[in-house]
DNA sequence: ATAAGCTTAGTCAAGTGTGACTATTCTGAA
DNA sequence: TTCAGAATAGTCACACTTGACTAAGCTTAT
């Protein structure tokens, strides 16, 4: 939850926003960075606003209707900082939820293991393609696109190199089979 | 939750265990790897017995309270398979959830983001220590040790260069400014 | 023999997250 | 003008997750 309110913070930091607003600039710019979605943004906020973190001023215009714009507080402020050193302080393992699919990789039979590895680069290659197209130019965002960049190329790479081995591998059984073949 | 799923189906295939045993041997093995909490494991294996993939004995031994010994059906099997066959073909963005921090880094000053950045690089390196002494046996455990390893290093080296370069172009804005100081 | 503390085995209330949905307003093409 | 679809602005029920707790048995040092 911490990284999710660090984010609204931030966000609000810099300029009061109402919900759709912070959805909308996250949807569309930071989509790549942070997994946080709609409803549980909504909640957050006002969870932060209990907490007296932001403050919501109703705000209506034209025939639409009224919707609240959160801004921080000051106590919001300081919340923010300290929340942003801790984040920016604290490295976790990256454990990405797949892992698990890995370590199964053996229980599938080698041809159709490949052709899943196989898939999955492509999808790493797609990624990597769709970030390198994100136009340099929010220098505050950059630096988190960047390390995912960073992230992704490496995991292309180790993958591609699994993925060559199992092939070789594979090779060389099937053809030391088809010798004894011969042979017997 | 599939990856959770996956991951306590593909246990339960190696051999039938109840609740405890999975749970320790995932604490004690991969906590690296997954993030799957005790009572997130109880609740899934629950649900998972709900939906017919796995089913469950109750089991007692000595004076001990009863346990439910959870072993996978048929049902189980196949799905374990498919959703195996999906995850292992499906690359997610790697997306940490502490990208947020970095976007944020420049609301601190100079010096303290470079300690902070500092504090995180010595973690990552204790992380990358820690998975170096794991003992390499489990042969397929190894190979998402392996990768989070490749994760951990790029995600370090990525880091100490930001960090060179925050060092750098701080000394020489501060000799700058000593030098127009001198200069007025 | 026994209190302190570890291991076994699990539960629960409260917190967090989200797919699907509602409801209104605006926009532009026929 | 009008109808379809996009944009605006959110909400809700349900599902998932977890820190903290329970409660019994086992171990061992005094």
């Amino acid at each position: 939850m911490d990284h999710h309110a660090l984010l609204l913070l931030g966000l609000l930091k810099n300029q009061a926003q109402h919900g759709y607003q912070l959805n909308d600039f996250i949807e569309k710019n930071l989509a790549r960075i942070t997994d946080l979605k709609k409803p549980t943004a909504y909640a957050l906020l006002e969870r932060l606003r209990e907490s007296g973190l932001v403050e919501a001023k109703l705000e209506q215009e034209g025939n639409r209707p009224p919707r609240k714009v959160y801004a921080l507080t000051q106590t919001g402020e300081v919340e923010f900082l300290d929340l942003l050193r801790v984040e920016l302080s604290h490295a976790e393992p990256i454990s990405s939820p797949d892992s698990a699919a890995l370590m199964f990789m053996t229980q599938l039979e080698p041809l159709e293991r490949i052709k899943c590895l196989e898939t999955r680069l492509e999808q790493l290659k797609t990624h990597i393609a769709n970030l390198e197209r994100v136009p340099v130019h929010k220098s505050a965002v950059n630096l988190a696109l960047e390390r995912q960049m960073v992230l992704l190329k490496a995991d292309h790479d180790w993958l591609e190199g699994v993925l060559q081995n199992l092939k070789t591998t594979h090779k060389t059984r099937v053809s030391k089979s088809k010798a004894s073949l011969k042979g017997s």
